[in-house]
DNA sequence: CGAACACAAGTTGTCAGACAAATCAAGATT
DNA sequence: AATCTTGATTTGTCTGACAACTTGTGTTCG
């Protein structure tokens, strides 16, 4: 017995892995693999403690989480029900991709790029001079940064954010923001051949604006 | 106490606001005014429970609703502790607007806007003969429904969409679908009155390419 | 004096049973 | 036939208890 105990002490931050969210895995797998269709009324919580061999309590807790993320709805004196699809559950698998798979980083670079243009001109259109002197400075810096042969991930990101804070439109802020986050670590992708040549065409149609 | 009774099941559908729902906005509340930061230790279970008077069941299901949303982490024996913002939590206040104000529905349409002039881009590139034809036919009957006068919501979707799947990008399909649905009651804003001369400008862009 | 150990208090995780409240279906009543 | 009553079923909540884990404190030994 105290050999377990010292198995699971050296295995620390994880304590163990709570009842609840083994449940919870078993019940999003039975909606994944669609044995579950929306409407359908899914076991009494007694049911799912028993066939768990839980208690109540963790069961519960197991049907609170898939209802706070919108899959499951329950009606006191009825039961819990596979809630419809909605625009919630599609928001938290959007975007949701394995930075593993080159293609998929790619697939992001895409849809950045095609942001990153048209807020460049949206920002040229609207942009105060205050702004615009920032988005100056943040772009000098990034062309310092690169000729001296740093990676600049720091300063691409400050001048995406100027550009974007530019529009005054903050679900541009909001989007840049997260995805910078997501695709700063380059180290992924080993080389990154044309994004300078990008780049570089792409401060030119700023200064043209 | 009988017209209580009636006054209740008169509102049927809302049988009675769940406690842990309580306790969980008034924990949120702590986390949004700042009185609890990141890495702070949040009140026990047991004072929660005498401070919202309920018993610590729905202390625990308040607590476990703002662990699935990653607001804060819980260690057996230490206590739950406010979690450090990461992606996910900006991810989940994404685009998370209020369709009240007219500007934010502005907005919305301009990053729209956006991707939808790069994704017919890259469309243009990779699509099937297939893909196109689809293309052309959803075209088609968006310009029929708008020559009769209709609002021709639906096609104009349907084109939007199947643009953006001859992408081959699906995180293009994934937003599409999101925004679509968030865009399509347009009944919000009042005239769209450019939004045919814009759309027929885009339809022209299409074909040149 | 310092370090390893033992221990106790506090906290979250889980269990078990009970009652309240709401739903639903069938039976009883008018 | 329509309405009311009743009972069973199910979720929501309460209570108390114990297990597992963390943390700090004291204690003992080198």
């Amino acid at each position: 017995m105290p050999e377990e105990i010292g198995a699971r002490r050296r295995a620390r931050k994880r304590p163990r892995t709570r009842l609840a969210v083994g449940v919870a895995a078993s019940l999003r797998e039975l909606l994944a693999t669609g044995q579950l269709s929306p409407g359908d009324r899914l076991p009494t919580e007694n049911q799912l403690a028993r066939a768990h061999g839980v208690s109540r309590a963790v069961v519960r807790e197991a049907i609170a989480a898939l209802r706070s993320d919108g899959l499951v709805t329950a009606r006191q004196g009825s039961g819990a029900f596979v809630a419809e699809p909605s625009e919630k559950s599609e928001r938290l698998s959007l975007l949701n991709f394995e930075p593993d798979r080159i293609s998929s980083v790619i697939e992001v670079l895409e849809i950045r790029a095609a942001l990153e243009c048209e807020a460049a001109a949206i920002a040229a259109e609207r942009s105060t001079p205050a702004e615009l002197a920032k988005i100056r400075e943040a772009q000098d810096a990034f062309v310092e940064a690169v000729a001296a042969g740093e990676q600049a991930e720091a300063q691409d990101f400050a001048l995406h954010l100027a550009i974007a804070q530019s529009t005054h439109n903050r679900h541009f802020v909001e989007f840049f923001r997260f995805l910078g986050g997501r695709t700063i670590p380059r180290a992924q992708v080993s080389g990154q051949p044309d994004a300078s040549g990008r780049m570089s065409a792409y401060l030119e149609r700023i200064r043209d604006e």
